[in-house]
DNA sequence: TTTTAAAAGATAGTATTGCTATCTCATTAA
DNA sequence: TTAATGAGATAGCAATACTATCTTTTAAAA
């Protein structure tokens, strides 16, 4: 039997549905490789046609601006992660094992999922953490915001924030504590391999430490007397 | 009697030094009211040269490009914070309390100083929350760390860090949750204002929530048994 | 006071980026 | 069989991100 995964995307995200073509799976494939490899500050559509060989045009008819990719491929991630959170908990009662298992599920790397041929996951994870928060730290965040664009990005919050209300129904910041561990399961990540001195981690280089660290984090505050 | 405020900087962040001339010194002043305006994508040097009425070569004489710029002013800005995290704990007996200064300062908004005309540090503040993370989120970030051009942000979590190692000298993840104070003050000041269903404070968008929200989160850890 | 060096102004030029437009051709679905 | 869709090819253009050079003004050292 073979398994297809398939993310339901937003509309507004892309001119034309990348996932409904082959050039289009391609767009998405080697857009996230040429992401990767140069950095999104230096990623062009022209070089992404050369490397797929298609033209810039081509390109320009499925996605408005490289940046539209970028949110695109983020709101990709943030779906498959909460896929990914619902059927690793689904069968979970204990809401604290529940809770660790998110933890475990942002901070460490994932490997390529190989029912979604068009996307690499373990790369796209990389970009995530370097490059995802660009998605919506722009000036036109709230214009972007009501096109619903980061909504994958706050539903995942929002189921977070329902398993630490579960933890304990009287926490007062379940919200601002669900944004804080994805945040910081990245931030923590790239300061780990790039800037070392800013973690305790930074000898070992160890994924397994920001989940500790991320676990004493969180279970401190929530069940706090 | 008038006092000058004078931050010592790194040579390499700059061709020429800023703070020497008049030009130099307009570059910072309205560079920071632009990136403020525009955000720092659309930020160019062409049109920053329109503002204060020079060209454009003469803004290349004192910055690479606009990317030293951004992490001039970030550099600038740490060692700012740093410097009125020093000033206002110096006198401070309990650590406790010495913390919490710091946490306040981080997350509540600035006012200007008038002893540094050539920088205004409200908007500063501004430019750090939605800008400052890409000062580093680059493919080059090594090599810039080689060059130190993060050392202000790193010393302030340094100092933060020994704060911390006061309250409770046994926590594990000193530095880990010392640049995650800094990241989380700014990106919850982000998210209330911008995505406000990410927080719990979307609704009166009160600094003193994030405060709050972050001595919670701080204090449960490090005073854990 | 002269000289000399640094700072700034003025102008020009170039490769790349970020698009838009249009025309053609192959494939597919009605 | 026709019409719509996807994609290749080419052209063009304004803005961006620089580099280079030459001149004039300003300020500091001899």
């Amino acid at each position: 039997m073979e398994l297809q995964l398939q993310i339901k995307m937003n509309e507004k995200l892309f001119v034309r549905n990348p996932e409904q073509t082959e050039l289009g799976k391609k767009i998405i494939l080697q857009g996230i490789q040429l992401i990767h490899k140069n950095g999104f500050e230096s990623f062009t559509f022209k070089k992404l046609a050369e490397d797929i060989g298609t033209t810039e045009a081509g390109i320009y008819r499925y996605f408005d601006n490289k940046h539209r990719l970028l949110i695109y491929i983020t709101a990709w991630y943030w779906s498959w992660l909460e896929y990914r959170v619902v059927i690793n908990t689904v069968n979970l009662k204990d809401p604290a094992v529940k809770l660790k298992k998110v933890i475990q599920l942002l901070a460490t790397t994932v490997e390529d999922d190989i029912r979604t041929s068009y996307v690499n996951e373990s790369i796209l994870h990389q970009i995530i953490i370097s490059e995802g928060t660009k998605a919506y730290l722009t000036k036109h965040v709230s214009e972007d915001n009501k096109d619903q664009l980061f909504k994958p990005y706050k539903e995942l919050c929002t189921k977070i924030s329902a398993i630490i209300l579960e933890c304990n129904p009287k926490y007062k910041y379940p919200k601002s504590l669900s944004s804080t561990i994805v945040e910081v399961a990245h931030f923590q990540n790239f300061f780990m391999n790039n800037l070392p001195s800013l973690t305790d981690f930074g000898k070992t280089k160890d994924e397994s430490k920001i989940v500790a660290f991320l676990e004493d984090l969180v279970f401190s505050s929530i069940r706090k007397l």
